[in-house]
DNA sequence: GAGTGGTCTAGACCACTTT
DNA sequence: AAGTGGTCTAGACCACTCC
């Protein structure tokens, strides 16, 4: 029941880039030499980084080297931003309302989240499209993973940039479940939205580079302006 | 800029299984036998397979060998059918009507499926789960792709499975445009549905092998029993 | 030209499945 | 025991990037 060894040193590899070893948008040893440190040979080496790439952990470039995967707000300002127009672009919203509260965690949060924490931040977010409401956003972070949050508001747009740079958290996956819904005059009210609009409810889970749910996230998507793309499986 | 062998080798692979030398089902020649009938060695004929593998054109098992990928209505009754409960699981719904027509293809029907149909076949379905009605589903496909179709209803409840063993036409991935919307009189008249429904509308294209547009797909899905997945890249 | 990742080969051995 | 895919190694050469 051995593990195979580019399992193992695919392991060695993401640990010492989750520690902080090796910082996003750093380079990585060669292949030759990641082999010879964790006595394996280059091939062997060269498949546990392809396995790092596949996973979004790490980039390769020919002639260049092995990067971590560093989050810019530049190229990636909307990671995991899944709406887009009907020219299949992706959309460039406003950020309209902002705000970042602490509160205890429910028991249903402390069952998800990593470490199970006594205390989460809530970060609400309203953003626009050309004047057309777009997403409400409530975002559920465990308070110790993220210390000092709400010191840190205004928040950027690209909320996981920040959790990469302040915090070395590193979000690589996510999944959703939506549902159709009327928005309700509780959601409505505070921005003085129509009631009434039909709109897509999404609750997702965020994870990190060791698979830990660092995120709990429902989102509230105005399908007019946008659509909503997913690819299936 | 010549390919590499590998991609060559791929290629030559997924040629064979499109025209049916390799039908659905079937086993393919081991690593070394490929490698020798298309004059690369194993671990370049390995790497052909193992994309095959990665497309989700065959399956590979240690001590069988490579198989092209057979969608049964076992194992597969609902591929692409992103609906799960509460639970995560996927939901077995029920059919309650069925129509298949046929009917001049529109322009923008053209322009989008494979080969630019004059005409096209229309599929209506109606499903519920638990008595509650789940999807509303719409799929047009080109008539010349599928001879005879209308005569096969009642379809089976996996269309996509019909499509590879008659047609020898296999879908290895679709994405979806999804919006919330209010369902409407139109649709809603039909079947006695409640016309103020909230809904989510999703309009889907779906590729085969050769990464053909093969068919257009409209589902309306009532979000009360079952909730839509998606993964977030 | 030196250094990197990408391709390709040849061969060894392991793990699993079937006969 | 025979046959398959899975792992691992060692070495060669190619393509790209940077100095």
């Amino acid at each position: 029941m051995n593990k195979p060894l580019y399992q193992t040193a695919y392991d060695e590899i993401l640990k010492l880039i989750a520690e902080g070893t090796f910082p996003p948008g750093s380079i990585l040893p060669n292949e030759f030499e990641i082999g010879k440190r964790l006595n394996v040979s280059q091939g062997t080496a060269r498949k546990a980084l392809s396995l790092l790439e596949q996973k979004g952990v790490v980039q390769r470039r020919q002639g260049k080297g092995t990067f971590v995967t560093l989050r810019t707000p530049e190229d990636s300002l909307f990671n995991f931003y899944p709406l887009r127009d009907d020219q299949g672009q992706q959309v460039i919203p406003d950020l309209e309302n902002e705000s970042v509260t602490k509160r205890k965690a429910t028991k249903a949060e402390q069952e998800i989240l990593h470490d199970a924490p006594q205390e989460v931040f809530v970060i609400s977010r309203y953003r626009t499209l050309n004047g057309s409401p777009l997403t409400l956003e409530e975002s559920i972070v465990p308070a110790p993973l993220f210390p000092g949050l709400p010191e840190r508001a205004p928040l950027p747009n690209a909320m996981y940039v920040l959790f990469q740079h302040a915090y070395a958290c590193v979000i690589i996956s996510a999944v959703e479940q939506l549902r159709a819904e009327i928005l309700g005059e509780e959601k409505a009210g505070p921005h003085g939205l129509d009631p009434t609009s039909p709109v897509l409810v999404g609750r997702r889970e965020s994870l990190d580079l060791l698979d830990r749910v660092v995120e709990i996230r429902t989102n509230i998507y105005f399908t007019t302006e946008a659509h909503y793309s997913a690819k299936l499986e």
